[in-house]
DNA sequence: AATTTTGTATGCTGAATAGCATAGTTTTTT
DNA sequence: AAAAAACTATGCTATTCAGCATACAAAATT
């Protein structure tokens, strides 16, 4: 089931901040409880009122974090690339999951329980920092994207979504095409709009010539135009 | 600068969770750097941007957990009533402050330096566990309270409000008067809604024999509808 | 290769809600 | 107690955005 290869190159490259402050024994603890799991795209990861019981970590690939309201639309409160980590509040919070995840590309990701990861925090005061950071980063993150989400209009907050693009995933190699391939319908989600809307704002973006568009590739041509926008509303 | 009797008396009486999970040194400690300041109703206790020192705990009256949005309009992110904890996240973070924070009316705070916290968080677990729960409960309740925002319409939107009021301050002893008296521009900025919409939504709620409406006081006539006015949209 | 399904683009229409004005009321200050 | 300031109520209008329909394009399936 473990790809010791890839886990093997995780750990001595200290690819992630969280390997580096394991002893040597609770990295070996880590790594006998650490189960790789391939995912399709689109493939749900765990759903909203799942009870909480992996310490997610995505290894390779792009995932969404989202939450389906009561107006029927999906809304996408996070997005994750490697290695970052995920799954753990439901379980701290000791409540079910108040989220989805789901890949949006193929990706692969590991498993851990959060059994396990309890007892560790309980013996590694740097561990215990690590998630209180973390939790403390992404509650800043959500209380700021919730007044921007309802007070931002449109063009602000599809602007905001595209900067989260490259801020999360950056740019091919020639710098400007964005290295995440998504539909409308997604970028609709996560900038609390209709789809008719996001391709609406997309093309005037186009026309404005602060992007172009090619299918589900878009390039930022004029990103200082597009933070103004993000940052003005 | 310490009133010793209040003190006394919550350490005494464990009034609040967090003081039983200290040693009695601890306690000490904490007693001994525990400065209690008077805030009248409407002062600020931190703003945005301001770098984070203390944690603060309300020992009485009300306090809200504000931000100013580019919609110029101010949202309310979340309330507190005594004995509860806030201004940490963002120390804990290692950012400026991304919301502010003020009384809603006369009230009583204690402030700890946030260095000593992270020290007797660094020997005492049970402290660490302690904040590890309040993030990620604060976090699920943010993201929560995101898809509530952006997607119920204006009366779901005030129906929850109302939940929110109920739940955090309960009634008076009839059992049906809010115990908080609050402007209309106050339950908008709950609500994510106007001044007018507000006060024209609690119209009709009025009307509909959901609650009535004497100044600020408000009853609760009919909880059922309004949680499921809230629950739907 | 043909067919079906899914996604994208654009126009039109209607609904939800914001903005503003005015009048009356309550609260605070002097 | 009088005056000023702040808050509340309600009507009218403007704007933003959602909903839907249609046409076209691309991708997936048979």
């Amino acid at each position: 089931m473990i790809k010791k290869s890839t886990l093997e190159n995780i750990i001595k490259e200290d690819l992630a901040e969280i390997w580096s402050i394991l002893t040597i024994e609770e990295k070996h603890l880590v790594a006998d409880n650490f189960v790789i799991h391939n995912f399709k795209k689109n493939q749900i990861i765990y759903a909203e009122n799942d009870e909480p019981e992996y310490l997610w970590c995505l290894l390779k690939g792009k995932v969404k974090m989202f939450k389906d309201g009561v107006g029927g639309r999906q809304q996408i409160l996070r997005l994750y690339r490697p290695i970052q980590y995920f799954g753990y509040r439901a379980y701290f919070a000791n409540e079910p999951y108040v989220s989805s995840t789901a890949a949006f590309e193929a990706s692969q990701l590991g498993a851990i329980s959060m059994k396990l990861v309890t007892d560790i925090i309980d013996k590694n005061r740097k561990l215990a920092w690590f998630f209180i950071h973390e939790l403390s980063k992404h509650l800043g993150g959500s209380d700021t994207k919730m007044v921007n989400l309802t007070q931002k209009h449109i063009r602000g907050r599809l602007a905001e979504a595209l900067t989260i693009l490259i801020d999360n995933y950056g740019f091919e190699d020639d710098g400007e095409t964005l290295k995440i391939y998504m539909a409308r319908e997604d970028l609709a989600n996560l900038s609390n709009m209709t789809t008719s809307n996001a391709i609406r704002t997309l093309s005037t973006f186009v026309s404005e010539k602060i992007i172009t568009v090619d299918g589900r590739r878009i390039k930022i041509v004029n990103e200082p135009a597009l933070r103004k926008i993000s940052k003005f509303g």
